[in-house]
DNA sequence: GTCTATATACAGATAGAC
DNA sequence: GTCTATCTGTATATAGAC
């Protein structure tokens, strides 16, 4: 029983260096762009053993998103904020999902898929499942959570996390996939934060919830 | 001084039809995957004409963009709501806002940027400008002139107006741009803008704003 | 299993007939 | 100005040497 015996090396180190030298590639150049060529010479590997591991350039790119998706995501339990109160919890939230979102890898994930959604729906479909509709469940959890704890007024938490994360990514992420702009710093990142909890804790409305009757 | 004497036909009937053409293949197929052969059969032209009016695949790409996103794009004044209360108005700018980003034409134009944005920035900057800045613009201007008005509490203007789209965009939009739900309904439009602008009027505080003092 | 060399197809761009 | 036919490069995928 030593630990050379592992059962399932899925993975040796030449699938391991394609898959790295896939991503690089594809996300640099997309899909229909980049070459098996160039992923063989960065993988410096010939063709041939490129394609006995993958039996083609779409399984490639499949298998390179799923990758990429795997190591990432947010972790955590509803649990792990009961010490803080909503605004401070919901500002912890969004500092994990910032920096998951505005990283750049995150963004030329998010690039490559887009732009061949059409083609590769299955694609699309591994992406969605394991980076937005996870952590869409994380925070919607938490969101329950804090409903049932009285901390927060939540009718639909699925909806709400929607709207949370949707007013979070709001103004930069639209301009950082489009290669318009630096991914922000600590401190726009703080500042982009508490502005949006705040707004999203008291709303627009302008004293409208003082004293109905 | 006849109709026939009109100076500037900058675009004549066959640069039309190639740009219409060239817009079908670009959005449908990507940028890379796209052939300037398809664009000349699709538009019924020989590839001559079409080397003739655009010096080069990228050229055409650029122009294709720019032409879609000249003929879309929210045009209102903040005053057309004034008759209105906040909440009416603001469902009214998002069902304007949605009718537009939810739409099909929208989606595979975003998705093409997007997932060229990295190779081709003008023609990010160019769809950015026209899309994305210009109705953020429109929907400041009108929290601005709420703001003035006192009918709603508006530190920035322009940070709520994003704040506002990203929460509008939300759930559907992640859905829609990876090709994985059909475009909603006017029904479920509804429903989403309803609860979308009631959670960002009253926000999700717990009964905080009642009696300080 | 791995590599070199290649088969086959099609891309973007152009020369010459009309 | 427009079209047919073509040049040149490069893509995916594979056959055969080792």
């Amino acid at each position: 029983m030593t630990a050379s015996q592992d059962a399932v090396p899925v993975r040796d180190a030449k699938t391991v260096q394609i898959l790295i030298a896939a991503k690089d590639t594809f996300l640099e150049l997309g899909y229909a762009a980049a070459s098996m060529d160039q992923v063989a010479q960065r993988a410096r590997v010939s063709k041939t053993t490129l394609y006995t591991r993958f039996p083609s350039k779409e399984a490639l790119f499949a298998a390179t998103i799923s990758a990429e998706c795997e190591r990432r995501g947010m972790r955590f339990q509803p649990e792990d904020f009961d010490d803080l109160p909503l605004e401070e919890a919901l500002r912890a939230i969004a500092r994990r999902f910032l920096d998951l979102i505005w990283s750049p890898e995150a963004i030329q994930v998010q690039q490559t898929v887009t732009g061949e959604a059409a083609r590769f729906p299955e694609v699309a479909r591994i992406f969605f499942d394991a980076g937005p509709a996870h952590g869409r469940a994380a925070v919607a959890a938490f969101f329950a959570h804090a409903a049932a704890r009285g901390v927060a007024r939540v009718d639909d938490p699925e909806f709400t996390a929607q709207q949370f994360m949707g007013a979070l990514q709001g103004g930069p992420h639209c301009e950082l996939t489009l290669c318009l702009c630096a991914p922000p710093s600590g401190e726009e990142r703080e500042s982009h934060i508490r502005k949006a909890v705040a707004l999203f804790v008291t709303g627009v409305g302008a004293a409208v919830a003082a004293a109905p009757h």
